[in-house]
DNA sequence: TAATCGTGGTG
DNA sequence: TCACCAAGATT
């Protein structure tokens, strides 16, 4: 059965009303949900791209302090934004809503754009974060279509596509602009997306409690926990680093800031080589060292830092170690090197596996 | 299409 | 310890 049969058989406006009662009594009291600034929903959708609430709310706070407005935030610097959302990973999300911000107070005189293709050409914002904002901030019935809706939809009609594929989010929005509430559509959204989180989740769903278990097909055949389907990923390759903190004759530490694109593009690290082979020795972090003009001795390994990331991880051998003379400012500069006084390091955005070579070594360490 | 891009929490 | 997961977008 097609789900365009499933559908024309369904209660659809059942389903709206038991959802939507359930989202009103149960909703959770988020900071993002106290306003409707389409601005303040931008940025709460940005943060909540791959990331848990818990996780976010303080990033949130802290962010609306910085920059409560459209102004405030294209106003920034962009170092001071990366500083913000330093921790919260997947940098580029930042660099492309500072971006985009500065286009909507350049080109929309700071007023975020309520129409569809407007709000999708703004960086970073692709087909799930457009319909949410669209919905939740100005009410236009138009799918948000995230994991969790993926996830509630593939058992609410029992459908077996492979949710990890591209093309299975376009079955779904075509499922959401059938039964999405034109009366609710910023309530209807999130309460699919509420469900999905606090009753569908991905392992043991709570169906007995479930505000719209007589509408699941999954509940009915009892395949729930089979739904959906989603292909394994492979594992993440490991991968040797030596890093180091070295400090110059006048007690500055030497940071260097990471390549414009990439993992962690324009955040700031400790100098560090990836070691093909795993050797017991710093030759090759001194030669490295020398080949950007600097001169070193390095005393010691302090400390290893191991650091897991989605597709990778590091394994990082930390050493400390003195740079020997003066560096040629233009030597530093080609390599994006930087001495900044130790009490400074934290105004620089480090990526948490720097964050804990800097705790160690500078914080708690002697060094 | 598939890989890349972070981090922290959970069972 | 480890596999899996989380309000995805970009290339």
């Amino acid at each position: 059965m097609t789900t365009l049969e499933k559908l024309s058989n369904w209660n659809i406006k059942g389903y709206q009303q038991d959802l939507l009662k359930w989202y009103d009594e149960n909703k959770r009291d988020l900071p993002w949900r106290r306003e409707r600034d389409p601005y303040k929903i931008w940025v709460s959708e940005i943060m909540l791209q791959q990331t848990k609430v818990d996780t976010v709310i303080p990033y949130y706070n802290r962010f609306m302090k910085f920059f409560p407005t459209v102004q405030a935030l294209a106003e920034a610097e962009e170092e001071t934004v990366l500083k913000a959302w330093e921790g919260l990973g997947y940098y580029s999300r930042a660099r492309n809503l500072h971006k985009a911000v500065k286009e909507v107070q350049e080109n929309y005189g700071g007023q975020v754009p309520a129409e569809k293709e407007e709000v999708h050409k703004l960086s970073g914002v692709g087909p799930y974060t457009a319909g949410a904002i669209l919905s939740i901030a100005f009410n236009i019935p138009a799918p948000a279509v995230d994991g969790n809706v993926m996830r509630v939809l593939s058992r609410i009609f029992s459908i077996y596509d492979d949710i990890s594929k591209a093309t299975t989010r376009k079955r779904f929005e075509s499922i959401v602009d059938e039964i999405i509430s034109k009366e609710n559509p910023s309530h209807f959204n999130q309460a699919l997306m509420e469900l999905g989180a606090l009753i569908c989740t991905p392992k043991s769903p709570a169906c007995l409690i479930c505000p719209v278990q007589e509408h699941c097909a999954a509940r009915a055949e009892g395949v729930q926990e089979l739904l959906p389907v989603k292909a394994k990923k492979s594992p993440p390759k490991k991968k040797q680093m030596k890093a180091i903190v070295l400090k110059d004759d006048a007690g500055r530490i030497l940071i260097q800031q990471r390549p414009e694109t990439g993992m962690l593009a324009k955040l700031w690290q400790f100098p560090n080589i990836e070691a093909e082979e795993v050797v017991e020795d710093y030759a090759d972090l001194k030669k490295h060292l020398l080949f950007m003009g600097l001169q070193v001795d390095i005393f010691e390994k302090v400390h290893e830092v191991r650091h897991v990331f989605t597709h990778l991880i590091w394994e990082i051998d930390v050493y400390i170690g003195e740079l020997k003379g003066m560096a040629r400012e233009a030597d530093l500069e080609l390599a994006s090197l930087r001495l900044v006084e130790k009490g400074d390091v934290d105004l620089y955005p480090f990526p948490v596996s720097h964050q804990k070579i800097n705790d160690f070594v500078l914080k708690k360490g002697d060094f």
